[in-house]
DNA sequence: CTTCTTGCTACATATTATGTAGCGATACTT
DNA sequence: AAGTATCGCTACATAATATGTAGCAAGAAG
């Protein structure tokens, strides 16, 4: 059984499903700034396999996230804000300590 | 070659490559108030598999985000800033309008 | 008709997750 | 000492998911 079955009820457990998914966070941060076609994100997402480049967006766009313009893909209303957390978390990223808290 | 074989030379590629795992975000965030012991976190995952999460747990742990306490793992000193925006990502998801943007 | 670019599909192969059982260590009880 | 219960974690066969490559169909331009 895939793990999105088991329909989350509260909101934020069916937004962890959907960001928690391989690939799906790296797409919204590189829509953050310009629309990008099917073909420039794949380049973006170091050629990520168009299946499930597509399976992605198609979850996306479901979801009210993502939506295809005359420019190409980009975030939804709805989903800038989303895109805003994550310019938070580059930031946090940079101060980020990435060795193991070693009690040695 | 599996995705994080490509070292992520920006932080906030290495963090989404991270986040970006399944169950990651989920693990993150049922630590987010008290320490869990390894079964407990598995209970609170829909019984997640034992050998992803303890998977899951490495990386977290060498990442420094995760460490094993003695009343069980809880998230560092570090990660706790970024427990605080998963919390934001709730907020958000709750007016969170999950519908395609039709154009009809 | 040719040559672009677009979004996207097909499909065989490789990688990753699931589900279940259980091991070895520690602790507490009897 | 022997039983019971917990802990973190491992083994392993099976199922689900991703990768990589090729190419289709549609639209625009020459």
């Amino acid at each position: 059984m895939p793990m999105s079955d088991k329909k989350a009820q509260r909101p934020i457990m069916a937004l962890l499903d959907i960001l928690g998914q391989r690939w799906v966070l790296r797409i919204i941060w590189e829509l953050r700034d310009a629309p990008l076609t099917f073909r420039a994100l794949r380049e973006r997402c170091d050629q990520i396999s168009p299946t499930v480049l597509n399976q992605r967006l198609a979850l996306l766009r479901e979801n009210g996230l993502v939506e295809l313009g005359d420019a190409g893909y980009q975030p939804t209303q709805s989903c800038k804000d989303l895109g805003t957390l994550l310019m938070q978390l580059s930031d946090w990223s940079k101060s980020w300590d990435r060795t193991p808290e070693k009690p040695d």
